[in-house]
This record gives structure tokens, sequence and C-alpha cells, in this order.
DNA sequence: GCGCAGCCCATTTTT
DNA sequence: TGGGCTGCGC
């Protein structure tokens, strides 16, 4: 692998201009915006004209271009701001890419009325064609919550064993699907038969009927319905096809099949289709995302332009080395080479630590450090692999006295507080919404228990009314009696109250008074919960943020579609958080921990997904080290505390494939290799190693990078964590040790000692 | 209807 | 190790 870096010559911005196709490249030449702009991204601004791909890799200016393509759009008029759609994963990228475009054209975001989440276009196409799956255009937007809630009434409905098919399994496997564009009519029979003892279509088709019965679409649907309505309404698809003269994707490589196809056919009229993506940063397919979109683009979209952005703004040259060495031993990408003009000379640090607790102290040494000589706390970043390795840093930061904040976690809109206002809310607006009824009937205790709902249940379901009016129907009849009688019929008579208002107040006056009347603030007011102030905080906040609206409807339909209040991130604190929360952020200092086998590569990502899984992983500590400006530090430990016990580990097989011009060890030594392929559970990798040993006869199966080790098989020795024990086998400068009370383990020599 | 003890389990989480 | 859920006893 040789350096990507190279002092590229700049062709002129010129050449690209002329290169480019379009016709009015002329009269853009001069235009303003260009200024500025390296020749590729001038390129991927001014070719307009078919599907282009552009390829963005990490810090190379990707935003700038793609605000820049639609302000040339508007500017040279090709189109009308309402004539094109632009579409994100997310409500922030949608907001930046407004605020930037706005920056750039003024006035005239405001008429990109198509600009946004797939989800909230695609739901603003189903309210207006809503009729034709069947739903009305008020339906309500479930979130994962309430599928897994539907889901386990279902699998009791269906008399399925809960333990062996819990909700959350089965909205998984519903989610799959849709993600994949499948109605239940179109699941393969031999896959469905997977779950739910074989009925697993007929439990996809039950779900369905069942959000018809609530007039309600869950995420998948929002796209699913369009495609099935798209699919069978040539009309209707006709409308947006001929709408839509140029079309814009970000974040392609993380578009699923459903999103894929929605394109497809939205785009199939003009073909004036712009999709930006990084195929190196797809790090989301587990929950549906499809690699292969990105990587087939120029065969599904015949004609289509390449143009790869390749100079990076971010990163010194050592990061952007190390991170391009690590990608290379991904198969499966399109590749590209990204360069910088930067000179900086900071190698990666590579360290090798006792286990994480040393990890951790020596991250904050080097914050410490770090802000001695004048840096900010929030120039630096901690990002792990999973959330449970935060808490030897959150630990540490706190005896440190060390200011951090923790990115992603639980989310505004996910939290009960939040979701049990707003099911009053939802119940207030739509009387007929089963779910938030459900939720909320007895939230505080009104003494309207299990079997009162159940009695509920069972009629709504009989009459096919919904619980609210099952719930009246129970209370005139008299089968309900005694304190559940009262307390639902007071229950019922404020929320007719309640809507009475609806009319008369803002969204803010009716959240206040809904939730004040119906005991819900005082509930958490006399809780003993230790959370329950911060409760009362959060519903301080939720009842302010609904004054941005104008009424309750519209507030309530922009909080479905939105898990973040407002993003708050603290100046002057250090950053944790995931590896997936990175993505898309970036900091001067980035500390990348837990590089060991089995924690990073995830042993699971590796077990259920095999090479696929292990490429995934690579690219997510591609992302890791493409967050880093100026440094970057990775470690790994030999020991462990996972699940409360003790393991060993050994270096992940990353490191091996950091190209060592571009990285230091904290020892002065060449990074250790695991020395050994990345263990696949199909492997059987134990029984394998301990015949090729004996076959070996000595157990000195020396590899490239690591040193021989000179111990000895049989041997007794002794480990800090875990005692005295014998060893069984030796792999470079790793052991296999049998332990006299901790079983055994593999270890690093180095931390081994003879008794 | 409520509270608690024991049990099971354990990535990542844009909408 | 510890959080979330279930089932049991009051």
């Amino acid at each position: 692998m040789s350096a990507p870096v190279s002092d590229n010559p700049l062709p002129l911005s010129q050449q690209a201009i002329q290169a480019s196709s379009t016709t009015s490249a002329q009269e853009a030449a001069n235009a303003p915006y260009l200024e500025g702009l390296n020749p590729q991204q001038c390129e991927a601004v001014l070719t307009t004209e078919g599907p282009v791909l552009m390829l963005a890799g990490a810090g190379t200016g990707k935003t700038r271009a793609l605000t820049t393509r639609l302000a040339h759009i508007l500017a040279t008029r090709k189109a009308a701001p309402w004539q094109v759609l632009a579409v994100t994963f997310t409500n922030k990228a949608a907001r930046e890419m407004k605020e930037r475009l706005g920056a750039l054209v003024g006035d005239k975001v405001e008429g990109m009325r198509w600009m946004g989440t797939f989800h909230s276009i695609a739901g603003q196409i189903l309210r207006r064609h809503a009729e034709l799956v069947d739903l009305k255009s008020s339906f309500t937007i479930l979130d994962a919550d309430d599928q897994v809630r539907l889901c386990k009434d279902l699998v009791k409905a269906s008399k399925l064993d809960e333990k062996r098919w819990p909700g959350r399994l089965l909205a998984g496997v519903i989610d799959g699907w849709k993600n994949r564009g499948l109605t239940p009519d179109q699941v393969p029979v031999k896959e469905a038969a997977l779950f739910a003892e074989g009925r697993g279509i007929d439990f996809y088709h039950q779900y369905q009927i069942r959000l018809r019965e609530l007039n309600a679409a869950d995420f998948g649907d929002l796209l699913l319905h369009n495609l099935t309505i798209f699919q069978s309404h040539q009309d209707v698809l006709k409308i947006y096809q001929d709408r839509f003269a140029y079309m814009l994707v970000d974040e392609y490589q993380d578009t699923n099949v459903a999103q894929y196809l929605w394109l497809r056919l939205l785009s199939a009229s003009h073909k004036n289709i712009c999709v930006v993506g990084d195929d190196d940063q797809s790090i989301y397919g587990w929950r549906g995302a499809e690699v292969g979109n990105i990587l087939r683009f120029e065969q599904d979209f015949p004609g289509a332009k390449i143009i790869r952005l390749e100079q990076n703004y971010r990163s010194t040259p050592a990061i952007l080395g190390a991170a391009s060495g690590l990608i290379a031993a991904n198969k499966n990408r399109l590749g590209k080479t990204l360069w910088t003009a930067s000179k900086a000379e900071d190698k990666v640090l590579l360290r090798h630590v006792w286990d994480g607790e040393e990890e951790a102290r020596l991250v904050c040494d080097d914050i410490e450090a770090a802000q001695s000589k004048g840096r900010s706390l929030s120039d630096m970043a901690v990002l792990v692999r999973t959330a449970a390795q935060m808490r030897s840093f959150e630990d540490r930061f706190n005896l440190a006295g060390i200011a951090y904040q923790v990115i992603g976690g639980p989310r505004f809109y996910e939290r009960e507080e939040t979701r049990d206002a707003l099911a009053y809310l939802r119940l207030v607006r739509n009387l007929d919404d089963d779910l938030a009824f459900a939720r909320i009937v007895n939230k505080p205790r009104r003494g309207v228990g299990e079997k009162a709902l159940q009695m509920m249940a069972i009629t709504a379901r009989e009459l096919k009314i919904s619980l609210h009016m099952a719930a009246s129907q129970l209370l005139a009849n008299g089968a309900i009696k005694g304190k559940a009688k009262n307390a639902l019929g007071l229950f019922l008579s404020q929320l007719d109250q309640w809507r009475g208002q609806v009319n008369d107040l803002s969204a803010t006056e009716i959240a206040a008074l809904v939730l004040d009347d119906s005991g819900y603030t005082d509930y958490w007011k006399t809780s003993k919960n230790p959370q329950a102030p911060g409760k009362l905080e959060n519903l301080k906040e939720l009842v302010q943020a609904a004054g941005e609206f104008d009424s309750l409807p519209a507030w309530l339909d922009h909080v479905a579609l939105v898990s973040e209040l407002n993003e708050n991130t603290g100046d002057g604190l250090v950053s944790l958080m995931t590896l997936h929360a990175a993505k898309g952020l970036e900091f001067p200092f980035v500390f990348l921990p837990g590089w060991e086998e089995g924690l990073f590569p995830s042993q699971r990502s590796l077990d259920e997904n095999g090479l696929k899984g292990l490429e995934e992983e690579r690219r997510l500590a591609y992302v890791g080290i493409t967050r880093a400006r100026e440094r970057c530090f990775i470690s790994f430990a030999s020991n462990r505390l996972t699940y409360g016990r003790w393991q060993a580990s050994i270096p992940s097989c990353f490191i091996d494939e950091l190209p060592p011009e571009f990285v230091d060890t904290d020892s002065g030594q060449t990074p250790v290799s695991n020395g050994q392929k990345t263990r696949f559970k199909s492997e059987a990798f134990s029984q394998d190693d301990s015949a090729l040993h004996q076959i070996d006869g000595k157990a000195e199966r020396i590899t490239t990078s690591a040193k021989k080790s000179d111990f000895t098989v049989g041997e007794r020795v002794f480990h800090q964590k875990f005692g005295m024990g014998s060893i069984q086998k030796i792999d470079g400068n790793k052991l296999d040790i049998s332990f006299d009370h901790a079983g055994e383990k593999r270890v690093m020599d180095n931390f081994i000692t003879r008794p």
C-alpha cells in the first residue's frame, strides 16, 4: 500500500467546467458560488443532467459540493425549488442542508418543499394518497416502541409462545421485510416459515391488519405504502416522476432496498438523480442498509457518471494513510484514494495496555496533557464500539474532574415520560388511537387495571370498535363496576372536555392543561423515583417545544418523525460516544479504545454475518479513524471485564492492517500481530488450532510480525489476574494457558511471568 | 393492584 | 457485572 499522500497538481477548475456536459456551463463558469471549489467538486456541481454518483470520501467537502449543486440548479433556473427532491436520512442532515443552501440562495430555500428525510417525504406523499392503501390521511405514525407493543399483543392473540417469539424479535423481522420492500404477499414463503411457528406470513398479515384498524403506519410502511401506491397507480406515480426534475440523495450507501426502489421509480422520467455517498462508510447494514446499492449504481442507472471527491480537507497524512491502509483490506468496495495537502507529521499512536482501567487512565492523561497545552476539551472525543465500554471512561472522567458529555443514548422523544405525555395528546386528537389509550388509561394509576383493560380489548375486538368506544359501552351497560367504573368514567369525561378546548387553545396550552388535569404531572411530582425531577424537567421542555407549532396536530406530526428535541451539545466538554454515533462528526483529537478481537470487530457481527460482517466492522474502524483531524490514539487491552468476568484478549486484526509507516507504538516496538485469522464461528477454531498444534509437534507457529516467545509448552507460569497455570500452546507472542482456577485463556506473553 | 426478589441476558440504533 | 422483565406474595 503506497502512501495515499501526494502533491497532486491542481488542474484549473476551468478544465472541469469544460469537461462537464452541461449546456449552461459557460454562463455558470463565473458564478460566485463556484469559487474555492476544487475541480472534482466543480464537476459534481455542474454535471446536472443524467445519473451521477458523487463518491465522497471522508472529509472531502461533500456537503459543500452538494449544497452548491442545488444552488446551481436553482440559480440557472433549470428547475423551480419545488421541482427538486433532496433526501437525507436524518433530520439533522436535512436541517444542515437547508441552512447551508439558504446561505447560498436566500429565500428560495423556503420553496424547497421536497427537502427532508426519506420518511418525512414519503409520509407527505402517503398522506395525500392514503386512501389507496386503505388508510385515512390523518393516520398516525407509530415508532419502534409502538411496533413492539403491537407485536406483543399479536403474539398473545395468536397463542404463540412469548418466550420463543418475543414481540421485539418479530417486530424486527417485519421491519427487515419492509426494509427490503416486501409486503406480506411478497415475503419468500420458506423464509417466513422460519418465524412464529411457521406462521410468519400470517403474523405479518395480522400486523398489517391491526395497523389499518388503528389507522396507523409504522416507519417502514411510509416507504412501503409509497411503493405499493406507485406500483399500482401509474397516474399517481407519474405526478411525482414529472415533478421531480432533479433529485439529490445524501448518504446513499445507507439506503435500503425499499428506498432504492422508491428512488428508482421516482427518477425514471427525468433521470436526473445525483446520489452522494461513500461505500467505505456504510455501517448500517444491520438496519437494512445495502452497500450493494451504491456498488451497483452504475448498472442500475445506465449512463451514470461517477465523480470522486478525493481531496481531504480534514486529516493529517498519517491519519489518512492509516485509514486508507485499513480499508484497503475490504474486497467489496469501489475504491478511491484520499490525499491531502497537509504536511503534519504526527503519526497515529497505538497503545497496548493491561486492562480497561489503564486504558481510561491513559486517555485521561492525554486529554489533560492536551488541555494544559491550551486545547479545549471539546476538541476531543472518545469513540467506542459498544455502549458498555463507556462506563470505565465515565468513571475515570469523574475521578479526574474532566467535564464530558455522552452523545447519543436515550433520545428525548423515546423517553418514558415524553411518550406518555404524547400518548395523552394523541388520544385527545384522536379517540381511536388504541395504543395511546392503552398506554395511559392507567397512568397515573386510576384503578383501571389489567382486568378492566382486557375486558375493553375483548369488546373492542368483537364489535370492531376502538378501546375508547368499548370503554364507554362497558360503562353504559354496567359491565365495569366499582372503583374502575368511577375512575374510567372520570377519565372519559375529561377526554371529552379536553377535546372541546383543542380549537381554542394553543398546542402549548393544551399540553399543559392535559398533563396537569390528568394527574400525570402530579404522578411524577409525588414519585419516589430518583429520576423524577429530571422527568418533570423534560415534560416542561416538551410543553415548551409545542409552542413552535400552530396546532396540536401539526406538532404531533412533527414529533412522530423527529427523535431529538434540540441538540444542546455543550462547549468545553469531552465527547464520549459509539462509533456509529460519530459518523459525520470530526474532532482534532480522537481516541479509539478497545481494538481487540471479539470486541472490535464484534464477535457477534462475525458470527452472524461472516465476511460481510467483518467488512462492515472494518468500515466502522475506518469511520473512527477518519473522524480525527490531528491526532488519533488507538489502544487495546490484554484483559477486559465483560459481563462481570475477566477475559483475556488479543489485539484486533485491524491493528495488523494499519500500515506501520503511519503508526507509532508507545513502546517503540512494531505493532504486535494477533498472528491468526479472525475467527468465524463456522471454523470451529479451537479444535482446528489444537489439531494444528499436534501436527506441528512443536507449538511454535511463528507469525510474520510477532516475535517468538521464549516460553515453552508445558511450563508453569503466573498471570496477575488469572493466577497460576500451564502453557498449552504458543502462537507467536500469544500463549494459550490453562489456568488452575480461571480456565483456558489466550494471553499476551508480556503479561506472563515465571513464578 | 402493587412491590419486590430472583432470573435471564447481554452490539451498533439515522426514522 | 447490572438492567429489565416475570412471577409470586401481599
